[in-house]
DNA sequence: TCTAGATATTGTATTTTTGACAATAAATAA
DNA sequence: TTATTTATTGTCAAAAATACAATATCTAGA
């Protein structure tokens, strides 16, 4: 064990596939692009790229969702590691899901050197994909969901300025089960979020009002209280 | 993206590390080795072996396990990944981890070619571990319990038959919290055990009744109710 | 300006779950 | 037979979850 035989065993490939996730009209929506080089020319799949030789798991996935979004400080999660002899047709590519949330709004998707096209689906309507990368997201869809119920991570798909409302959505979009109103303001109530004072513009009924996330007062809470985040 | 320069990518090792969980004298223990070959020679470390190249994870895990334990059928999870380049000094190695949960009264381990010594440690008293182990270890034990509040799996380390405190105990040492007798059994009224009819032996006071966990009629009731254990 | 329509927000009453603690039961050991 | 020890069940109040009702606030249009 441990005694590395350098002709047997430095014959792998090691790469990272981002699922990035974004909340847009009342549903969770994955990142997709099309491919455009072999294999799986013109197939869709999710965001991947290879590690280097050289480079952390978590620079790396940085690396690649910085180089596909432009955006940085984003939280990324490490998801499930797919191993399968036969998921790469080129060779033994051992591959790491990671997971983004993203706030839709926030950025422009542009195609870029690694896609042809690029694109939010809906995560229930997503296509056959490239690889085995179906299987990786709706593995890494599992995840979320639980993470979603047990981390304060729900605010990394909202927007900045949410109603409590959208976030009710996100939930029953999730969980795939509607919620009453006035029961889930009760449940959320230990959660520290911030009343704006603002309210919602430009809908043609009677507005709610704006929250944000109080994360400060999060951590405050979790370390002296023990508070735990539970929907 | 995706297209493998097999110059620059294929330069690294992969391995698996399995940390085996086991419940002894009301604490959680590990299996640790004591290393008997460079690098880390004489260290305490972790079991694990490097993956073939050819070989899917889970077999890997599968086999590495049975070499050590000479157990199968094991539930085997699968942890964190780690890829810090330099956590191996003679070269990159990624490695995932797994976890298992053995009853510990059912097999009788010993040193094999892995090592030259092979023990449980409690999990509080792990020493310095070769590698990056402790980090791994950590990581593993955090998930697992994690696990055990919605997973019905304290059941693969608590032995076949069991008593209802002894159960107890696993979670209040997992939790680092007492809990009320009665509390506990009301709480754990929808999971499926079976009443065995039988009875503690050889204990010096009032012998409590053995139990053992319908996995049958969980899935069952899991598939038609949508239950989900919970602690 | 008034009113209908739509959604936001708050309140109330009931049921269920949790938590603290008391009471009883069943074994052993002397 | 009794003291001791642990197992097991029961009770009651507090807290949380649930169902549903009531009220508030905005827009749009008469």
């Amino acid at each position: 064990m441990y005694k590395i035989d350098f002709n047997n065993f430095f014959s792998y490939s090691f790469s990272i596939d981002c699922v990035i996730f974004g909340f847009k009209d009342g549903q969770v929506n994955v990142l997709m692009i099309k491919r455009s080089m072999k294999p799986y020319l013109n197939h869709w799949a999710i965001p991947g790229d290879l590690v280097y030789p050289d480079e952390d798991l978590q620079v790396a996935a940085t690396r690649i969702l910085t180089e596909l979004t432009n955006l940085s400080n984003l939280d990324l999660h490490q998801a499930q590691t797919f191993g399968d002899p036969n998921r790469h047709p080129q060779g033994r590519v051992i591959t790491t899901a990671y997971f983004a949330l993203i706030r839709i709004a926030d950025f422009e998707i542009e195609a870029s050197s690694f896609a042809e096209e690029v694109k939010w689906v809906p995560i229930h309507e997503v296509p056959d994909l490239a690889f085995d990368h179906n299987l990786i997201l709706n593995s890494t869809y599992e995840l979320l969901k639980k993470k979603l119920s047990y981390e304060p991570i729900c605010f990394d798909l909202l927007p900045e300025k949410f109603t409590l409302n959208q976030m009710q959505q996100l939930f029953e979009y999730v969980n795939e089960a509607e919620m009453d109103k006035a029961n889930f303001r009760k449940k959320i109530r230990p959660i520290p979020l911030i009343a704006l004072g603002e309210k919602q513009q430009n809908v043609k009924h009677r507005p709610a009002k704006l929250f944000s996330f109080d994360s400060e007062k999060y951590s405050e809470i979790a370390e002296e209280d023990g508070y735990r985040f539970k929907i």
